[in-house]
This record gives structure tokens, sequence and C-alpha cells, in this order.
DNA sequence: CATATTGGTTTCGAGTCGAAACTAAGTTTG
DNA sequence: CAAACTTAGTTTCGACTCGAAACCAATATG
């Protein structure tokens, strides 16, 4: 009954619980919780992950879901369909102005605000573990981890702005503290091959 | 489009997302998320508080929901329904061997796995500032936060056992680390009758 | 050109969710 | 003590989420 309880315990314990817990939205607020992380996630995504796919995977669900929740936004005009200019099959979203604004009222923000509330230092510090516990969790689970490219192993830095070497293309200061699908917290074993590995 | 990206707003985004991805079943678990949830709570929370509208605070949910949750849990016969010896209204559930044996395959051990590989201090560190974030988020929700009777304000440790001023009463070495819902991180400003502030 | 494979959608059934209406057992209060 | 709360829990409803499986169209692979 009452099993060993370890401080990693208590960590995952919390984890999941502050997850849960700061999506519950106090305001009625008009998204549920999956569409709030779809409309955040197209907010932050580049273009080539702002996709039903690249969804699919950050939300760790699958490409049906993924369909029926983009829909629902979709309906409730937050985002626009664009066709992928590279591949008939493929398709990106932008949100819109209904969307940015809507933004404004994530309920995320109790958490943040919680979390601005911390030291600085603490802060750094949370945020390293929690970047490499992210990390470790996603490879533990076959999926590829999600991360900005200004954080990426494919990305050198010249300046303002930077250079992918998974894209092949030269990366403008907008783009850099977006979500990338192919981010890589390691560096790259071998060649470009390594990326899908 | 872009809007500033602090690190808070990483933070923030990533505790949602390793929240959501550790509790993606991989192997078909018998359980679903909230069934799990429910299932681990059950199993660390003291018997005051292993009740429906425990759960329901802890999962941050209405009781109703919580009460199909359970109802589920009881069908698989996962746990029992016991009535409270003081309170006719209200009922308590244990653990079958049956749900002690599923919480030896509970997905979250993927999660614990990745913490435990953390260095030590990192991981003490980690914890302490996690738990800071937990009660100042419950309290900006209007929440009472969960925590073990070993860390309550309520709490004075007396060796081996100690003393709970909350429920007056004695606890033994088996109910210091379990959850109570009375769980308090302050030292109580006045006398007893702030617990249920 | 035939055969995968990939990106996306649809449908289905079970589970989750919050809100609201409801019962029953305690508490307050006049 | 009885009426009026309040609290613990359940049920029902409709909308949403979820994974699985079947499906279509565009692209690779052979």
């Amino acid at each position: 009954m009452s099993l060993p309880v370890t401080p990693s315990d208590r960590i995952a314990e919390l984890l999941i619980h502050i997850g849960r817990s700061s999506r519950s939205e106090d305001e009625r607020s008009t998204l549920t919780a999956a569409q709030w992380t779809c409309l955040r996630f197209f907010a932050r995504a580049n273009r080539t992950t702002r996709t039903p796919s690249g969804f699919a995977s950050f939300h760790a669900t699958t490409r049906g879901t993924a369909s029926q929740i983009i829909k629902s936004l979709e309906a409730q005009d937050m985002i626009v369909r664009r066709k992928s200019p590279d591949d008939g099959r493929s398709v990106f979203f932008d949100l819109t102005k209904a969307g940015c604004a809507a933004l404004e009222s994530d309920p995320l923000g109790h958490l943040i605000a919680v979390i601005d509330s911390l030291d600085h230092t603490d802060r750094a510090a949370f945020l390293s573990t929690l970047n490499r516990l992210t990390s470790a969790l996603a490879e533990s689970r076959g999926a590829r981890a999600f991360g900005t490219c200004g954080d990426c192993a494919h990305f050198t830095s010249t300046g303002q702005s930077g250079y992918c070497s998974c894209m092949s293309k030269e990366l403008d200061v907008d783009r850099i503290d977006q979500l990338c699908a192919s981010y890589s917290p390691f560096a790259p074993a071998g060649k470009d091959a390594d990326v899908r590995a």
C-alpha cells in the first residue's frame, strides 16, 4: 500500500499535477484545453512545423485527433488553412486576428505569472533541468523533442541571424525563437543523414 | 505574431508539454490518463482525503466528473468503496489487490526513470522550485495545495511518528508520506480556526 | 508504371469534461 | 425542535477528446 516515495516520485506527481491544474479555465474561456494548446503551438512554431502532423507529434496524439482539434479552431476562425507551396499533400496554418486576440487571454497566463515571481537564478536552473527532462523523456518515448531553432544543433549563429543546416536556409531573427519539429538537442553525429534518425 | 518569448513562457510551455506527453500510454494500458491519476491518488492519499471530493479538487475538476472516473475504476475492481465511520454522507476508497498490481505498470514509470537519472543536487533544487510553483499556483487559483503530512504546517514531528494539529491525531510512520487535502505549506497564522481559511 | 509511403481526413465507440438538477445527511438558526 | 442552509455524492446532458481503423490523394521507390 504505502510504497516508498522517492523524490523522483514526488517530482513526477507534481509535474502531472501542475500541468493539469494550470490549464483549468477559471473564466469561461471559449476554448478547451486541447484547443489552447493547438493555438499556442501554431503561434510558436515555424511554417514547416505548423501542420496537422506537427501538432499531432507535439501533442503526443494521433493525426486523426489533431485533425479534429484543428477543424474546431478553423470553425471558430482562430486559424486559417494554407496550402504548402512545396508539397501538394501538406497544409499549414496561420493565426487570424481573432486567434492572436484570443491568445491575449490565454489561461496559461496564471502559470506564467507564478513562474515570473521566481528568483532569477532559480528560474534559470529550473528551465535548464526542465529542458533536459523534456529531451530525455522524448527520447525514451521514441519521439522527437521540440525546441527552438536558436537552441538547435543544426543551427549556427551568424551574428543577428543564423543558418539552419537542416532546412539549408538562412533564418532571420523572428524565426530563431520558433519551435521546430526537426530540433535536435545533440550535436549531429555525422552528416545530415542523421537528422531523421 | 512572434510575441517576445520569455524564460517564463518557455517554462510554462514545457511544463504543459511534459505533463501531457508523459501520460501517453505506449503499451496499451488498460486505464486512461484520468483513471491512472485517480488510482495513483487513492494509493497516495490518507483516508480522509481518499474521497470523491478529495480527488475532484486534486484533479481540478468537478465532483460529477470525479464521480464518473471513480465509477469506472470500481467497475474494473481496481478500488473498493467504504463508508465513512464518521459521516453518513461520505465514502472513501481503498485499492484492491488488482489496483495495487496495476500500479506496478504505471506508465508514469517512464518519467520517473528519466527524473532518476538527474544529478542528485539538481533534482533536489528542481523539486524545491516545483513545490513552490505548485503552492503558488494553487493559491492563485483559489484552491488548496496538496502535500504530505510530513511537510505540513499542522504537523510536528515527535521522533519516529508525529502529531497533526489539524486532525488532532497522532500519525504513525506510514501516514507521514501520505497526501492530505488539509495540507498547508505555511505556518498557521493563528489558531486552528485558520485551517479552513 | 506498380507499389510503397506519407500527409491528411473521416468515422466509430469509449472516455472525459463542466454544468445543472437531484438525493441524502449533517449544521445553523430562529 | 423545525425550517433553512450547507455539504458529500450521484446522475444526466451535450460537447469535446481520444485512439484505432479505414480511407484518399500526392509523392517516393522500385
